[in-house]
DNA sequence: AATATTATTCGTAATTTTGCGAACAACAAA
DNA sequence: TTTGTTGTTCGCAAAATTACGAATAATATT
């Protein structure tokens, strides 16, 4: 190798990945989806709509926290969720961008072009 | 443990899932975003924009693969790799109808809205 | 104070992911 | 035929992910 490589990637491209990862798992995209519909909820109304046991439905919640798509706050006993719409934009920006840019189709490799 | 077979989610759930996950990773999203600025290129020119080994970037082309969004061809003693547009739509599509279905903003619990 | 409700955390297990160097396969060139 | 180039596959290890039941914490209710 050339050069020497450096260990880390963009901090654009690390932050779209962490949003990919968050997104890459379907009782996480049943989740936002479900959360998205309304204007909140509560976690046993996200555990009656996923087929997994609640403790594993709060660690997907737990990692949808982390990355910043979701809130929740404590109502007790009940703790209440909803879509983080600041980060939720932001991801969509990010997935938008990186979607549009490529190359327009009648220069692409494909065969079918 | 992968999700048990018989709690299954939606068709198109799964297949957002299954293109976020596999733009679940910077080294990934890095591949992306680069055959994407271009026609095509080969898999020497992909290793040498990556910090990581060249066993670990061929396990990363054929997850993407795998997902359907690149596709590769031998072109002895070379492998030219490219966007597969037809997938790349579908996913963009996928993310775009999802991050647009939510509740506008004015019925949203977030504190600051 | 005792009990019920709600959701998180703990402990554990199986599987998957990520990573690397070495070995290999396929072909081109000398 | 031998050598060089290119990229995949193999073998392995460490870490992360996914999952569940049990235990726990926090608060309401009786």
């Amino acid at each position: 190798m050339a050069y020497p490589k450096n260990k880390t990637y963009d901090i654009d491209i690390e932050e779209l990945a962490r949003f990919a990862k968050a997104m890459g798992h379907p009782a996480r995209i049943s989740i936002l989806r479900f959360l998205a519909s309304m204007d909140s909820c509560f976690f046993g109304d996200i555990c009656q709509e996923l087929p997994i046991a609640k403790a594993t439905v709060s660690q997907h919640l737990t990692e949808l926290k982390n990355a910043g798509l979701i809130r929740g706050e404590i109502e007790s006993p009940k703790v209440r969720y909803c879509i983080d719409r600041e980060n939720w934009d932001k991801a969509n920006e990010a997935f938008r961008q990186f979607f549009s840019n490529i190359q327009p189709n009648d220069v692409c490799c494909n065969p079918e072009n």
